[in-house]
DNA sequence: TTGTACGCGTTATCAG
DNA sequence: CTGATAACGCGTACAA
């Protein structure tokens, strides 16, 4: 009895204009602060909304004026630490952009209902992240002139899409030639990410980068899966354990696995650094807090984020943007590599 | 010339069912399986749908059904390796019902740009997460209402909203008693989540249950802030251990405090679980890649996601619903608390 | 500066 | 089983 709120029927914007009476195109004009109106008229509205308690439907909104105002991220799921600051800045830069988020893994569905979910009917643009489209959905949506961004994948074939990502043959060969100039390492074991992987394949060519530099030969056998995933990595870590492989370093194509490896060899027996030196990839937050602190190539990844979605909003504006954007990473150095902390 | 395809204008209805040689109605009845078509003139439709590439809009679909056929989410934050089974379930729960979802997170985000972006105007129902939304907006969407769920939180005075969430207060007392009676603690700090949080409140009082049960007196001056934080639980170990308060076990409000304190008690030296016992809560994936593995009690999240899921499809679909789901916790022994491990 | 009227693409209702 | 046609709520030329 003393709010005025309409239980079962939302205030449309004509009750609005009936209450301030004036016409809804004067409310629409207010509600978004376009086309100047009368100050006093103007309060009048905004009372009614108040009163109202008013929220324009955000469909009709879209119906009406063709744009979704909504961004579409693809990823094949969210994996924990490492997405959790690149998602981070996507949020910002899209909230601030004044857009919306529309997020859809695709590990979690079964293949058949990954289809036209996201798409331009419901989104302005759509962020894609590394393996997680079909090519033929992007050519398609390509050839409708549809904004695309992606994330640490370079564009298909023919398709000029414009792509964030990191330094990773750079950064993978800092790490690497740490291991070996610091440390003295000379049988360097690389984890690599999954097959086919594009970040994988840069950071191998890093790391086949560094042993060339110092002459060392590249043993096929030293390069090994570790999917990117701490439990696969830790599985991959205790067969090669077991196979009686040796090595004196290894460089983890990126943290998660790292972690995964620290705790196979633990299990085995094994000590980082005394036995055994590390570096990882990325720098998610946890890898100051393993056990040894991880040294690693820090990647900007929440930056990846804020500027790839920059990248889609201004190609959503139709503002001409660079087609690749590559950012530094850098050696983090910590203690699992053998160096002393003072 | 090839692929028929209409670059800067989608297909519409009408478009389809000029190809097809029917009515608007029949097709929107083809594309969505309700009422009978003859299987002839459906199969037309079909073929039109294809070759025209037509995806019904979402926001005219919105605006004319009054459904929107999405699930809003709203969470502090996506808080990395506690968050993702959670997400996992949800998504899947809602896929499976054929429902979107729209992730909103608060914490990324200036308050005043918090309001009014998820609510009765773009989904059907909300999933909430503890302490991410004002309660006047809670009490305006239940008096409309709209069918919200609660997740890991009970649900202000006066509004029936369900809550799932987990058997905090008999976890923590089993993780507090495995201490006490396996392990001989006497001085067991607690890490609590942050203020007012109110799994970390039953856990206290499970904590304190354990305590009384075995005559051992409360002591305050043992419950100190982690705030399901690493880098703060971190902060807050490294505080207390220079401040000279002894203890002997550490129950760690969640697992990621725990990684934190870990870190800490490494740093100053001391040996877990030779020199101090730890148990967590959550059993994120990672607790068992920890050094040691760690010892904690296991929460089903992603559980948790899929039944609140389930439980707000039927409140939109007016079925009737539980209002508490509580899901068991259980202890997983790992080595952080002191057992050895065969 | 403000109001009128039309269009956006679907769904739903009601005849046929 | 199928076809007209009226909503759905808002943006926006265009007119006043």
């Amino acid at each position: 009895m003393d709010i005025p709120s309409h239980p079962n029927n939302p205030a449309t914007i004509e009750d609005v204009a009936r209450l301030a009476g004036v016409s809804i195109a004067t409310v629409s004009r207010v509600v978004n602060g376009k086309s100047p109106v009368v100050p006093a008229t103007a309060q009048r509205v905004m009372d009614a909304v108040r009163e109202l308690n008013y929220v324009p439907r955000a469909a009709a909104r879209i119906l009406a004026s063709k744009r979704t105002n909504t961004l579409g991220l693809i990823v094949p799921e969210i994996s924990g630490e490492f997405f959790a600051p690149m998602l981070r800045g996507i949020e910002a830069a899209a909230g601030e952009a004044g857009f919306d988020l529309l997020i859809h893994t695709t590990a979690y569905k079964k293949p058949e209902m990954r289809r036209h979910t996201l798409g331009e009917h419901n989104t302005d643009g759509l962020l894609v992240f590394i393996g997680s489209v079909q090519l033929a959905e992007l050519t398609r949506l390509h050839s409708i002139g549809f904004p695309v961004v992606f994330l640490h994948q370079t564009a298909p074939e023919g398709l000029n899409i414009p792509v964030v990502t990191v330094e990773n043959k750079k950064g993978a060969a800092l790490a690497v030639e740490h291991l070996i100039e610091t440390h003295e390492c000379r049988r360097i074991l690389y984890l690599s990410g999954p097959e086919g992987n594009e970040d994988s394949s840069w950071r191998e060519r890093g790391y086949r980068l560094a042993l060339e530099k110092h002459d060392i030969p590249f043993d096929p056998a030293l390069v090994a899966p570790g999917y990117y995933s701490t439990k696969r990595a830790a599985q991959t870590m205790r067969e090669l354990l077991e196979s009686g492989l040796t090595f004196d370093g290894i460089f983890s194509g990126d943290d998660m696995a790292a972690v995964g490896a620290l705790s196979a060899l633990r299990e085995a027996g094994l000590r980082v650094p005394e036995d055994i030196k590390m570096v990882g990839f990325d720098d998610i937050p946890l890898a100051r807090h393993l056990t040894p602190p991880l040294t690693t190539i820090h990647a900007p990844t929440e930056e990846v984020g804020r500027i790839a979605t920059d990248l889609l909003v201004r190609l959503i504006r139709h503002e001409t943007v660079e087609m690749e954007i590559l950012l530094p990473t850098e050696l983090t150095i910590r203690q699992s590599c053998g160096c002393k902390i003072v």
